[in-house]
DNA sequence: TCTCTAGTGCTAAATTTTCAGCACATGCTG
DNA sequence: CAGCATGTGCTGAAAATTTAGCACTAGAGA
């Protein structure tokens, strides 16, 4: 399975947060300022140690604070949620996410963005013929 | 804070499957065999009562079974989770959600799904000038 | 040098989660 | 009717998680 699946609710939220930092790591005291009902400073740092033990960070030495990373690549972990997202809430269809997403009034897209999306999607029919 | 962040592993585990039933509901028999690591029996009923109890689920009566589902629309639910997929891993950017989608190859998007995209895309373009 | 600050490691206790088991109800079938 | 299969409710104990606290270290500044 899975191991970010196998994670309990703190350990899960504490993922979350270091996914979410722009910068793809974060210190404890990071976390910390980012977690909704925050308990104390030691407690955050156990859960990262546990992170850890679990395989699923690592940590670099940045002067004598410790930067957390994800141990899974950024891009395999965007992927792994998004299939696990697809899979639970749209049956798999990776269409029915999408139009989700472009439904969606006010999702911000930019021009750029939405050419880069219709020239996927023209690659998508041409590989579908 | 959304209930749906605040569950155990456990209880997320049996929601991923009530959501992920065809028919959106499910029975204590119908979700224990669909996780990967079963327990009793017992021990899903307990869980699906205290996910009633926390609110997320509701039963009816089928018969002598009871059948659950979820408290929130599916719809809702939907987005939701989207929202969240999008702000950890993707910055909040829903471009490059759908980006990753696109370009996942062997995504099994059907022609009516591709031109279904491209009309919200002419739309969004729309929108945003 | 002494002290303060900002780090870390480790551990034990509190709390939550998870689980199995027992008691009971209901419907079906021989 | 008696027995069995399939449900539910509830409870207590085991296991896991979550937390705070204490001890220690290193660097900076008075």
């Amino acid at each position: 399975m899975n191991p970010l699946q196998s994670l309990s609710r703190r350990e899960r939220e504490v993922m979350d947060i270091v996914f979410g930092s722009g910068s793809g790591s974060a210190t404890a005291t990071e976390v910390r300022d980012r977690m909704a009902d925050a308990p104390s400073y030691s407690a955050v740092r156990a859960t990262l140690r546990i992170l850890e033990q679990k395989g699923v960070l690592k940590h670099e030495h940045d002067g004598k604070r410790y930067v957390y990373r994800p141990t899974l690549h950024p891009m395999k972990a965007r992927r792994n949620a998004i299939e696990h997202l697809v899979n639970t809430f749209f049956d798999g269809s990776a269409a029915g996410a999408v139009l989700t997403l472009l439904e969606q009034p006010g999702n911000g897209l930019t021009p750029a963005e939405l050419d880069r999306m219709t020239q996927l999607i023209e690659r998508a029919r041409k590989e579908g013929r």
